[in-house]
DNA sequence: AGCATGACGATCG
DNA sequence: GCGATCGCCATGC
């Protein structure tokens, strides 16, 4: 990587629980960054050839944003589907998985 | 150095 | 509730 920036977004993402999501925005403040989501986003895309959980951060109304980046739109659905997590609609039941990244991140 | 771009977020009409 | 706009800031050309 070429940030420390990258290294701590990704550090984060590998910490959110199973289950559960998480935005860019909380993971940006969490980081020192409040307004930079769009960096989290970008670091998330830069770094998709790793072995984390991307699918748990989506954008802040639950949206799945990033579902583009993965080899089909549908794969992140099915692998948060298959941790439980429900949707309605196209979007992620915000009021049930969302954890913000302050949270479990120590 | 300047300009366009982006897995965002908040505001406004 | 939805689309248009603007602010943010690292990257890349």
């Amino acid at each position: 990587m070429k940030t420390e920036f990258w290294e701590r977004v990704y550090q984060v993402v590998a910490l959110i629980p199973y289950g559960r999501v998480t935005t860019y925005g909380s993971i940006a403040k969490l980081l020192g960054m409040a307004s930079g989501a769009r960096m989290v986003g970008y670091a998330l895309r830069a770094g998709k050839d790793m072995d984390l959980p991307f699918h748990r951060v989506v954008n802040r109304n639950g949206e799945l944003t990033g579902k583009m980046q993965f080899p089909t739109p549908s794969f992140m659905r099915e692998l948060l589907e298959a941790e439980g997590i429900s949707f309605i609609g196209d979007k992620i039941d915000m009021s049930l998985h969302f954890i913000d990244a302050e949270v479990f991140y120590l």
